[in-house]
DNA sequence: ATTATCTATAGATCTATAGATAATGC
DNA sequence: ATTATCTATAGATCTATAGATAATGC
């Protein structure tokens, strides 16, 4: 039964990666280990050498899942640095995006679950969330700090809450103007940004 | 054990109440029909005689909190009526409303939730939104009709998203930022709105 | 007679642990 | 000898149902 440390550490990764997207997929408490555990080919009793608890993989997932997430993002703006904010708003909100809760951005699918958990949770989510800030303060007009930063924040406050709104309602109508609007919006205020360097200095 | 009728239909009411207040506290999934029927003063039993299902509940409890939720809003502005935007942003994106999870807005709380959920709840989701985004529009300059829709959305977004990031944090600094930074650019935004028609029309 | 609520329970599932097993690593 | 994984299980909890109880409503 038992297998090489290689490989128990790969089964570790694996059961890490189904984690980051069965999490995203059915919530923290919508999942038990067993079902985690049988997504990675093994048995929940295999869990415990592997882990600390329950609470322990769910930080782990949320942070590979908001690497990977961010990573995304360096993708789609290293395939058109004319254009990079452009690129990442043309995934992130289209109606793909918003269907893949499995693979999509953890912010939107964990958001309000990470708010109800630990710091360990919470630390992970934080450490994905400046890396978002750091990326969009890059495409926003880099020379104005402080504001390009706040800039940063109100975009990617415009971008995960409406995608979650996207999510939340039936008619497929309305979903898909919260997408539209927010892109719109977005694009106004980089092109704001460029044109006009705003009142601080 | 048996109690009047309008007792019993005050009783349900009550359950919808501090259902709509645990839900949001702990998700969906994190609280279960015994406390939340002790929450209500009654016994898990006494639940199937009110309601269908958990699901039913969920979607009845949505729906409750959402009407709470877009009153204050109304509230909020009626008590402000010269600048009724203002007063809605001067709540919602404040540390007192980051903090209040079981009495804050739903959207924020169980957005990622409601995603997973089946139409019942999206529905009372849905019907939420619609006012939220009735009262935005109206305070956005409201001769434009479609681009004061679009900017609602795009307003919505931004505040809804602005919470969730500063909930899901454990810098303070960085949590209130978001607040922050959100206000500011909805301010801007609306402002923007007033002084110019925009490019449609 | 009806019924809102209670106690009790069925049956499933949850997290976590214990002990057996069999292959690794020394 | 060590240990990664397995089967099995403890003990708690979950949703939902059954039957008893006692007060309402006719």
């Amino acid at each position: 039964m038992r297998v090489s440390r290689i490989q128990a550490e790969q089964n570790r990764q694996t059961v890490i990666d189904v984690a980051s997207r069965l999490f995203r997929e059915h919530g923290f408490d919508g999942i038990g280990l067993k079902d985690l555990m049988k997504g990675a080919g093994l048995t929940q009793g295999a869990f415990y050498k592997q882990f600390a608890s329950k609470e322990d993989l769910e930080a782990l997932a949320s942070r590979r899942a908001l690497e990977h997430a961010s990573r995304r993002w360096s993708d789609a703006a290293a395939k058109n640095p004319k254009d990079p904010l452009g690129a990442v708003i043309a995934f992130y909100l289209s109606a793909g995006h918003r269907e893949e809760r499995m693979d999509g951005c953890p912010v939107v699918a964990l958001g309000s679950d990470a708010a109800r958990q630990g710091s360990d949770v919470k630390a992970s989510f934080e450490a994905g969330i400046r890396q978002y800030l750091e990326l969009l303060g890059g495409w926003l007009g880099d020379a104005h700090g402080e504001d390009s930063r706040d800039k940063a924040m109100a975009v990617l406050s415009t971008m995960v809450g409406a995608v979650v709104l996207s999510r939340a309602v039936n008619d497929e109508r309305l979903s898909k103007q919260f997408l539209q609007a927010a892109a719109e919006s977005v694009r106004t205020a980089s092109r704001t940004m460029d044109v006009q360097p705003g009142p601080h200095q």
